[in-house]
DNA sequence: AGAGGTTCCCAAATCGATTTGAGAAAGCAC
DNA sequence: GTGCTTTCTCAAATCGATTTGGGAACCTCT
């Protein structure tokens, strides 16, 4: 007799319910050891009746696993977090969550927070999944401390290091961006980066260098604030329109900055595309319904979610043989901010 | 002598170290029973210098609580998922998982997935927050059959139902948005909702056909599929139209299915706000930057999140006096869809 | 000095699963 | 019947914390 709904049924109440002990219980329903078939479909029976479900705790505490991940963002809390302006991570963490729960994984979200360190001590977690990270992120640093695997979404700017990563393919996003301007006509194109050190930043910065050496262009590198957000952005621009008037292009990776910049070179009396080609990363909702809407680069970062969650997956299982994943190939959606003719 | 990293260390080392029981420690370190203060100290400094962390699970093991809850919503896939169309679920969600962090609960995210049902049983949660239910929400039904304490964000609709609910208040919203649009100069406004059960619908619809018959106005409510999106919205209206060619106002609470209205009324020749004005609800990203930008109310969902988060401890703690709480009163955010002057 | 209280500490039980090591039963070959 | 596997089952140990129920030492008051 046990209590109707009080308190579950444990491995012993099917144990008694089947006659058996429970150890074969046990057995019977992991696929472990040799069991009677006769006998394995009495337990079955007996948990079915029993409704029971093994308590997960006593079984984590045995095998050490939490079953649980971590999604951590590096970005400040004033530039990522607050309604409507968690695009990027959002993005990644709908589909990753998914991808996770689909393994076994629950995926716990700990987005940006004010008073800056969360309490990622109490919880137990057997890896993390972190976006973006800067050069010496204090939770990637955390997570190393801990002794747990780290996936990456993004680089870690530096040196060679040995934390895990898929790559978002920043490279190769400069060259789409600055190529199609250039396509487009642009002659003197200006380039607006945060001032933070972040790989998308550096990796494009090397980039766009090196196109302007190629194309002897003057290279003109505005930065903004990650923290100052679209306001950042049309500052920067408008300092930038007035230090070099001619320009007539703008690569401005970080969605916030070229919404930003849109108004800025609208204030300036520059017109978009006409006078100033523009153009950013993240083909979120922000570059869709911009006005005129900014040609983006589509990431496929439900894509790279899915590779983080796998590569992290190969990690938790002890396969630490691959370092890092190429991430998709990022692909270009062209917009009128960029469409001259 | 400990291994180094291999293994961290147990409250059994701790105690070795400052020369107690295993008993002494755990009192000392969680503040219960009576320990010598240089004793305590003692316990502390062999605790630090052993890097010792509890284990989680032994924790939890021995407590049977979880410090977890999970985030899941109710909405189709097709509606919800998808870059960039998460607006809603992943702005409470960001906020959710700050508030529940703050307070030691981790917010696992379970956004709607493919398959349909997700792996919820193998779960260990102490709770769930539940985002706009329809009227036989399997989700909640199955938390009730796990006896798990739910808050809902959005009641759910049907009678009078014992599940504890933040209200989104979508009765004084419509009125908000039905008022303004009168005060505008509408006369003859239609409401375009969705086709599910939910209750922010059901509440609109009330609210609107007791407005339009103390106005003497015809009640012109039109309906759209959730899982059409955009497009749905789209042919909607276009179909309104056809039917009623002469509407000067459109009260459109989902996002999506607005800008497919703005769509279908710019393709038909209306021009938005001069012939005919559009207001919707969530003032999310979607509103905010549309062609042109459309008069929203602003939910406050950061508050509800909160609100939620705080209802869900209570009755996680067996405080089970609160059944609901009010929620922030809605904010009528007017744009150029709606500004006739 | 003895009764009655505090204060401080600990041994052992407990949570509910998995895993180990071993024993009983059955099958098979000689 | 004896020896040797193979098959099936189980008692007990284990994971690492918290909690229970005392016990020893030390005061305080008569």
């Amino acid at each position: 007799m046990t209590a109707p709904t009080a308190s579950r049924a444990t491995i012993s109440d099917v144990a008694r319910a089947a006659g058996v002990s429970p150890t074969t219980v046990s057995h019977a329903l992991n696929g472990r050891g040799q069991v009677d078939a006769r006998t394995r479909e009495r337990v079955e029976k007996a948990a079915l009746a029993l409704r029971y479900r093994p308590n997960r705790h006593a079984q984590r505490l045995r095998t050490g696993e939490a079953h649980m991940i971590v999604l951590l963002s590096s970005m400040p809390f004033a530039v990522a977090a607050g309604s409507s302006r968690l695009g990027f991570l959002m993005e990644i963490a709908a589909v990753a969550a998914t991808a996770a729960l689909t393994r076994g994984l629950a995926l716990v979200l700990a987005p940006p927070m004010e008073s800056g360190i969360l309490p990622l001590d109490s919880l137990d977690i057997d890896g993390a999944l972190i976006v973006e990270p800067s050069q010496r992120d204090v939770n990637v640093e955390h997570m190393k401390r801990r002794g747990l695997p780290v996936v990456l979404i993004g680089r870690q700017p530096g040196p060679r290091q040995p934390v895990p990563y898929v790559d978002i393919r920043s490279a190769a996003t400069a060259h789409l961006l600055l190529g199609h301007l250039r396509a487009q006509g642009a002659r003197r194109i200006a380039l607006l980066i945060g001032s933070e050190r972040r790989n998308s930043y550096v990796e494009t910065e090397e980039v766009y260098r090196s196109i302007a050496v190629e194309a002897g262009m003057e290279a003109i590198v505005a930065t903004a604030e990650e923290i100052a957000g679209e306001e950042g952005g049309y500052a920067s621009t408008l300092k930038l329109l007035r230090l070099h008037p001619d320009i007539d292009g703008m690569c401005v990776p970080v969605d916030a900055f070229a919404v930003g910049a849109l108004r800025a070179l609208d204030h300036a009396g520059r017109r978009v595309p006409h006078d100033v080609v523009v153009a950013t990363r993240n083909d979120g909702m922000r570059a869709r319904t911009s006005d005129p809407p900014l040609t983006a680069v589509d990431l496929h970062l439900d894509c790279v979610a899915h590779e983080a969650i796998e590569l992290l997956l190969e990690h938790l299982r002890g396969e630490t043989s691959r370092r890092h994943v190429e991430g998709p190939a990022p692909e270009l959606i062209p917009r009128e901010s960029s469409w001259r003719r």
